[in-house]
DNA sequence: AAGTGCTCCAACCGCCAACAG
DNA sequence: GCTGTTGGCGGTTGGAGCACT
């Protein structure tokens, strides 16, 4: 048995709003304030409208200092930087910027500013083809073992490639996307997972001489790593790198839940990596390191917390942080 | 001019957390 | 602690308007 429904479906005006619902509501609510109950709210005032529907129509369109449309290039920036670093978190983003609420956020992000940032041509299929196209083998118990290919969340994907190309564009020297004298002679696991993803993403922002060396390091993935091979990429944006592999699924195939990734960025934790030896080992490519290869993984979050200052424990500093 | 496809966005839906009783 | 109600949120949809053929 389901939920009861917060209103009387057949009885609910549904559709556009008239002009005089919303002369009806904006004064009864600038005389009279909400109440604290929006249920009760459309039968005071006569409305044949769900509450849940009135309280949208006034958060979104009648309550003051609402913008519409003609978002700034600095909006575009903040917008296009917090769902980097948090995702689809409409509320967080919308709380940024004054006068903006999440839905016109959300429409302005799925309908321009996403095609802006990422470029129409063949995103979609190459999206599509990521998720929908790889099967990877599983054993008897059904689990997934793949874990070095290429299974980054689309979310997470989309993440990386707007990162990629944000960072490319502030600077290009710096980048660890497009300078190869900053790789390391051989790359971790997941920075292969993570590129082999961008093999099937847009061909116009990922980079050829990335994916090249990435394959001129071998196919296999014998996860024998030991700390020497792994090179800290001394004063770059490790913790882009790192943060932008947020989302990576576990073993048991559940994503890594964005209110989980913003308390570990907020408490000032690993970027995308788990620090526990317990959680390392749910990675099965983990299972047969020695403890100094696991002891190697966290170089990434180490080096981001010799980045991060002690009073960084903030969404300020966070913001700030990702906006650099 | 008509048909078709695409874009945009207001509004709806369903889930979940918080809260009150 | 349990249950029902409400608010809040993100994902999705429907349709109006526009562009293209």
């Amino acid at each position: 048995m389901g939920r009861a429904p917060c209103c009387d479906k057949a009885n609910v005006k549904k559709g556009p709003w008239s002009p005089e619902e919303d002369a009806k509501l904006k004064a009864y609510i600038d005389k009279y304030g909400t109440g604290g109950n929006w249920i009760a709210l459309p039968q005071k005032i006569g409305l044949k409208r769900c509450g849940k529907s009135c309280r949208l129509r006034w958060l979104n369109y009648l309550r003051p200092n609402i913008k519409h449309g003609g978002f700034s290039e600095e909006e575009d920036n903040i917008i296009c930087s917090l769902y980097i670093s948090i995702g689809s978190r409409w509320s967080v983003i919308a709380a940024q910027l004054p006068g903006r609420t999440d839905n016109d956020i959300k429409n302005y992000w799925n309908t321009k500013l996403k095609k802006k940032l990422l470029g129409r041509r063949k995103q979609s299929n190459n999206i599509n083809r990521l998720s929908a196209t790889q099967e990877y083998p599983k054993d008897p118990n059904g689990v997934d073992h793949n874990v070095c290919g290429p299974v980054l969340s689309n979310s997470a994907v989309e993440r990386l490639q707007l990162h990629m190309q944000l960072q490319t564009l502030q600077n290009p020297n710096l980048s660890f996307y497009t300078n190869p004298s900053l790789w390391p002679n051989k790359l971790h696991p997941l920075q292969e997972k993570m590129i082999k993803s961008l093999q099937f993403m847009n061909e116009s922002t990922y980079n050829p001489n990335l994916i090249q060396h990435v394959s001129q390091l071998g196919q296999g993935h014998n996860c024998n790593f030991h700390e020497k091979d792994y090179s800290p990429i001394t004063g770059l944006k490790i913790d882009e790198l790192a943060s932008s592999l947020n989302g990576l699924p576990s073993s048991d195939g559940m994503e890594h839940s964005v209110q989980a990734e913003l308390d570990d960025l907020v408490n000032n934790k690993t970027f995308g990596f788990p620090q526990q030896e317990d959680s390392i080992a749910e990675f099965d490519c983990f299972k047969d390191m020695d403890d100094g290869a696991k002891d190697s993984l966290v170089w990434w979050s180490n080096d981001l917390e010799s980045k991060l200052p002690a009073s960084s424990n903030s969404w300020d500093y966070l913001v700030g942080y990702s906006l650099q």
